[in-house]
DNA sequence: CGTTTATTTCGATAATGGTCGAAATGAGTT
DNA sequence: AACTCATTTCGACCATTATCGAAATAAACG
C-alpha cells in the first residue's frame, strides 16, 4: 500500500477509471467500511479480488484483516491531501 | 463529440488516466485554444493524433479548423456543468 | 483435525489500448 | 495543377488488462 505522499495522479485516475472499481468505491462511500464479499458485483470472486487489488495498490482503499474476512475502506484522508476534491468529484458524479 | 449531458464518467476518466493525455490537458489548460501539432509531446504525430481523439470523443476537448490547422480546446463550462470539480482536481493535482 | 467460509493467487484467454510508419486527406501556397 | 504543411486514418504490432475457473491460503467452527 502506498504511503500517502507517493500517491500518483495517474495511477489513481486508472484505479477510477473501470466500471466496476467506480461500483466499488461508490459503495465503499455509501456504506464505508465493509467486507469485499458484500459489495454487490456482476463479476467472479477472483475478479471482484482483481479489482480491489487495483484500488488498493493505487491507494484508494485499505484493507484490514478481521476474522475470516477483509475489511475494505476508502482512503478518504489520504486522497483528498494528494488529490484536494478528486474524490468527492468523482463520487458527485457517479 | 458527444453533447454536454451526454459526457460518461468513466469515459472521461479513461481518457484522463493516461500521461500523454494529462500533458495535453494540463498544456490546454495553461495556453488556453492552440494547434494540435504545437503541443510538446514525445510520442509520433499519429499517436499524438489518437489521443487527441479520444479526449475529443470523450468530450474533454472541442477541435475546429481554422485553415491548416487545428485548434484544440479544454470543454471546461460543460465538464463543470456535468462533473463539478472534477477538471480542477485533475488540474491541481497534474 | 477436517470442514466450511472468505479471499487470493495462478494460469489461460480474449479484449483493449498505445505505439509506429506509411498512406490518405484537405487547406493553403506557388 | 503541383507542392507543402498539419493532421488523420489505416494496418500492424506489442503490452496491458479484464475476465474466468481451479487451486491455494487462512481463519473459524464443528
Amino acid at each position: 500500500m502506498p504511503a500517502a505522499d507517493e500517491l500518483e495522479l495517474v495511477t489513481v485516475m486508472q484505479a477510477l477509471s473501470d466500471p466496476v472499481r467506480l461500483t466499488i468505491v461508490r459503495e465503499l462511500h455509501a456504506g464505508g467500511e465493509q467486507a469485499c464479499g458484500i459489495i454487490p458485483l456482476d463479476v467472479s470472486a477472483s475478479t471482484r479480488s482483481h479489482h480491489l487489488k487495483i484500488l488498493r495498490e493505487a491507494g484508494v482503499t485499505v484493507t484490514r484483516v478481521v476474522g475470516k474476512q477483509r475489511l475494505v475502506q476508502l482512503r478518504r484522508a489520504e486522497l483528498e491531501q494528494r488529490f484536494p476534491g478528486l474524490l468527492d468529484a468523482v463520487l458527485r458524479s457517479a
